[in-house]
DNA sequence: TGGATAGTAATGTATAGACATAATTTGAGG
DNA sequence: CCTCAAATTATGTCTATACATTACTATCCA
């Protein structure tokens, strides 16, 4: 029980928050008042209140106050977890076949071939990932060379890609899209499914401030997979 | 350009570990090292560490020091707009057709019924939203009488329930699950799709405090829709 | 009436110091 | 050599104060 008096400042009005207590747009006591309440200096104070700021659950304006913000919205956490671990958890057992492994050019005439590695060479990795030797995704991965020349000496029989490239190489901006897909033949054979059958897509491409690093694309056996993203405190 | 030094300490070595300069498990300078290296106090030293801590860049540890933190979290913000916005954007005509709209009480036998209401009544609404006359998500939905009973005074014919709930009825937390899944018979019906045709299924719950307020599942035409997700400063 | 100007109330940043807490290192005694 | 206690070091919390910044308010003068 030994929580810090700040903490306790923000705790407070975070859960009047959060349980609709203090509609969006109500406004907070100054850092006076708070100051009162609490018998606290302002500095103890003012940590609270930046942290809820840093929370994006207040919003503070110079001579006018602090107010309840608005919910953003349309924005949520999406976890996006290293699929080897994933199956783990679900104790199962990992495996990660390589299919194709080749060091090419881009193809000038795919953008996101030369949008990812400029004018220098790709390494592609293609292979499938299992779950107690039941296919769950194929993936189809390039990586820029010049971004990350240790990637060739990496023998990636057996180990996941995406996991080496999370340990080894630190990267700053990610983009991914998810879609709903119908399996083509090459995916279709890889994850024994029929050809057609739903799939998730996931298509992943990260950088390192400018330069691209890889481009991902996991199709996931539609039955088999699903995707969770959050919003505010967990739940459940 | 007025950054305050606290910011510029922040961002300073935000920056260093993003890109990859310091490695997780690197050692930070102590606070009283970095009062000198920017001949500074240890409360504004001690800001900017704890905003990093916040984040969940470094670890810290008395006696120890400060540190890298070890395994970057993989977790992304999703975007999910409000579908009217999102066909308006796309220069095309946003329509929304109620197709049931019922007043029950929970079936007990439906955990996720209950779950939402307890023992008060449901609202059942379903529909599909067209973009320009064309079918592009089905969508059944649950609303929680008890939470919001304005609602059973609202005619959703035409407007999407989920479009009203956002602007009237506040909310603290969200759960979206996504998967692809086959579209059944009803679904395959309102979009005018063969039955099994791939669809994004995307199913959210939203709550305010500990009370349930909707369920919502809609099966999107998978060809005609995608979710983007990123991390880090926008890209492109 | 209207518009510049001074006042004022709130947050934003920063300082210098104090004591608390936790973990590691060191030292004394067995 | 081992163990327990004390010293050390770095972070954690908090105070009291100061001045900066911003935007709203009121006032004065044309």
């Amino acid at each position: 029980m030994k929580q810090p008096l700040h903490d306790r400042i923000r705790s407070d009005y975070e859960a009047r928050i959060l349980s609709g207590a203090l509609l969006p747009g109500a406004r907070l006591p100054t850092e006076l008042e708070l100051m009162r309440d609490y018998a606290c200096s302002r500095m103890t104070v003012n940590k609270a209140l930046s942290a809820l700021t840093a929370a994006g659950l207040i919003d503070r304006r110079k001579r006018a106050g602090t107010f309840v913000a608005r919910p953003r919205v349309h924005s949520m956490v999406l976890d996006v977890p290293d699929l080897e671990q994933e199956v783990a958890q679900r104790g199962q057992r990992y495996r990660y076949d390589l299919l194709r492994r080749e060091v090419r050019m881009p193809d000038p005439g795919t953008a996101e071939e030369t949008l990812l590695a400029g004018a220098g060479p790709l390494l592609v990795l293609d292979g499938v990932h299992h779950a107690d030797d039941v296919p769950l995704a194929s993936e189809q991965r390039l990586i820029s060379l010049s971004a990350v020349p240790e990637t060739e000496g990496v023998d990636f029989a057996g180990a996941s890609p995406g996991a080496w490239l999370l340990k080894h190489v630190p990267w700053t901006q990610a983009e991914t899209r998810i879609a709903a897909v119908g399996a083509d033949r090459a995916v279709a054979a890889g994850l024994n499914l029929l050809p057609g059958s739903p799939c998730l897509l996931i298509e992943r491409r990260t950088w390192r401030g400018d330069d691209g690093i890889t481009l991902v694309r996991q199709h996931f056996v539609g039955s088999a997979y699903d995707l969770i993203a959050t919003f505010g405190p967990a739940k459940g």
